[in-house]
DNA sequence: TATAGATGATTGCGCACGCATTGTCAATAG
DNA sequence: CTATTGACAATGCGTGCGCAATCATCTATA
């Protein structure tokens, strides 16, 4: 056990870093400049989208994303303040607010996520064979298994 | 050409942006609990380490980064504060200032990096096997080539 | 040499976030 | 039924960042 990185993992470990940070730069910039929304606030859209009803608790959204419950509040003013959400305080626990798709939010949503398959298939997808998908896939599955049995944190 | 992922796309994709946020956030808390730095502030020290004489142009500093001049003006104020840095405005050009490692920023950058070798080994590659790790390499330096090929922005 | 334009670092301003707190409500115990 | 405890969302405050403007300096051109 040596203290540095051999030099297959430090491409192992240090290159997975810099894909992912220069292929969320590009989604980014690109969900911006022709959508006028945060990544992160296309998550939310796309969650919603999966939802039954189109509605998720602001407790479920912030959970499963990076951002903790207040960050997603304000998260959520920013989408309602664009008309792509709307609030509703929980008819079956009164403490708590869905946030629930509008039709405007459902149609950036969808011409949105055409965009950004474009463009992960173009500057990443498309460099790989089907068998090399399936492999990554693999990985990343045993990584996210291993987690999650580990430590729930 | 479909609108949506296949499968297999899914999973080479959207499992890696979950992978890489499951890592950063526990390197995050682990240097921010027992070092005060944080992943940013890091990196630069690392830099600096691997430099000459321990000093980089702040300019060169922020190219290297996620962040722009003004952020990494600003991280290097707090690593000044902290002590573990020094400023000095460069002799040959008297526009530019060098961010230079103290021996206090030195020794900190030395035991943070045992505990991120540490860290990644335990919760990342520890995984996989050599062959495995080799083949993740393969595919980031093909992503990361065709990347500075087509489109240096 | 004089001057226009480019470049490096810094700073004012606004924004998004986390932390801690508050207000509201639900659930459980007595 | 009441009191205590816990959970959800919202908000005040502090922080780190990008953008744009600024100041100082370098470089290229006439």
């Amino acid at each position: 056990m040596t203290l540095k990185f051999t030099d297959i993992e430090g491409l192992a470990w240090g290159k997975l870093l810099s894909v992912q940070a220069a292929m969320l730069r590009r989604l980014e910039e690109m969900l911006q400049t022709e959508f006028h929304v945060s990544h992160g606030e296309f998550e939310v859209l796309l969650r919603l989208v999966w939802a039954d009803d189109h509605r998720r608790r602001i407790r479920d959204l912030a959970d499963a994303s990076v951002l903790t419950r207040s960050g997603m509040s304000r998260l959520v003013d920013r989408l309602e303040q664009a008309g792509l959400v709307r609030r509703e305080t929980a008819a079956e626990d009164a403490r708590g607010a869905y946030a629930i798709l509008t039709t405007k939010g459902q149609e950036l949503q969808a011409v949105a996520e055409i965009r950004i398959v474009e463009l992960v298939r173009e500057r990443f997808l498309s460099l790989y064979n089907e068998a090399e998908l399936q492999q990554m896939g693999a990985f990343w599955t045993r990584f996210l298994n291993h987690e999650t049995e580990h430590s729930d944190s």
